[in-house]
DNA sequence: CGAAGATGTGGACGCTGTCAAGATGTTTCT
DNA sequence: AGAAACATCTTGACAGCGTCCACATCTTCG
């Protein structure tokens, strides 16, 4: 392969641009141009492989949908064995931890959740698969009878919705300057410990 | 006033402008040239009110966050005879009715949010402005004995976290379809009631 | 070999945000 | 009242952006 004119693994290449820029100058500094600039090829080079711009970080944001299914699905299967309590503890420290630990790709997700309204979008399908194993084990929990069967859908909805907001403020800097004391992961530790003795009272 | 060459309230009618776009078109539609053009007025007018766009988009979500800021102290302040609970709950429905209620303020607020680091620019002021009744009524649910007090700090976070969560999950279309028997009323009422059983369990 | 397709280039277009210079009202000070 | 300072708005210019188009280059496959 001459690597004069075809560069081989733009695709690839572009998507590592993005994440770059994210962490540079978060989502709204993504350029297509910058992106282009940094993997080495033309202005226009990208419409061949993300169609435009909302492709192109589209794919950035299906690839951290993505990279968060994996590390929920397969903590769900590690935990297999565990207590509801200890799995769905495990569970919110997964999920919290990926925010953290990548957020270009965590502030990128969020943006195109806002932006892209069709549930039907790959993104969203994405971001749906995500939520499955803690739908399931949502359903264990509620099997146990700690949380009535007529709440079973809020008490799913409002466990994602609290480690998405959670992770949310914490990515847009609005919680750590009150943990300035904790280490990211005694914060989670917290954040979901206490989680925890709220749901299962002993 | 002439009303020829000076508009007299153009400040007011950007706003607006900006409220129309981001209805129509979303947050990262609004230009700085389109708000201009829907208040009649030259492509540059806009500079000498807000500066920049992000200077007119920071207004905008300010002015939102001054409008949730002043519904949550009106609730703290009307429900001061209630039990904890009930606050609480009164506390949980205003933040997500106004969420959903203004949705085109909400968005801004939130992109806002994550696009500006600096904890002390003016719309991260208004926005923790906001939160000071719920870290009161926190404090005082602590004294209760229901939350230990180790625990505090997480349990505010985790309130803020999850109400934001909901609102944020609802607002950017992943939720509403899990619940298209529901009136928006209902969904509130339900989540609250969900958190405040699991928070106060009898 | 040759056609078809995939991938990359370069230039053009209209739109955008920002800036500078000047025009037009309004207020304030003398 | 008059002038000076100020606030507000316009016009024109500029570079950067996303998108489209025609074309160049490389690969694949009939």
């Amino acid at each position: 392969m001459s690597d004069s004119y075809h560069h081989g693994d733009l695709a690839n290449a572009l998507l590592e641009a993005v994440g770059e820029i994210v962490t540079e100058r978060g989502a709204s500094g993504v350029t297509l141009r910058e992106a282009a600039r940094r993997a080495g090829v033309s202005h226009s080079a990208p419409s061949h492989h993300f169609g435009d711009k909302d492709g192109l970080m589209e794919a950035f944001g299906i690839q951290g949908w993505e990279m968060l299914s994996e590390r929920l699905r397969t903590t769900f299967l590690e935990t297999e064995a565990q207590t509801h309590r200890l799995r769905l503890e495990a569970m919110g420290r997964a999920y919290l931890h990926f925010a953290m630990g990548q957020p270009a790709h965590y502030e990128m997700m969020m943006r195109m959740m806002d932006d892209c309204e069709d549930p039907l979008a790959p993104i969203n399908q994405a971001a749906e698969t995500a939520f499955m194993p803690l739908a399931l084990l949502v359903g264990q929990i509620v099997q146990d009878g700690i949380i009535p069967e007529h709440r079973a859908r809020y008490f799913a909805s409002i466990l994602w919705g609290t480690v998405h907001g959670i992770a949310h403020l914490w990515e847009s800097d609005r919680l750590p300057r009150f943990y300035e004391d904790h280490t990211p992961e005694a914060f989670v530790d917290g954040i979901v410990g206490t989680m925890s003795s709220v749901i299962f009272p002993e």
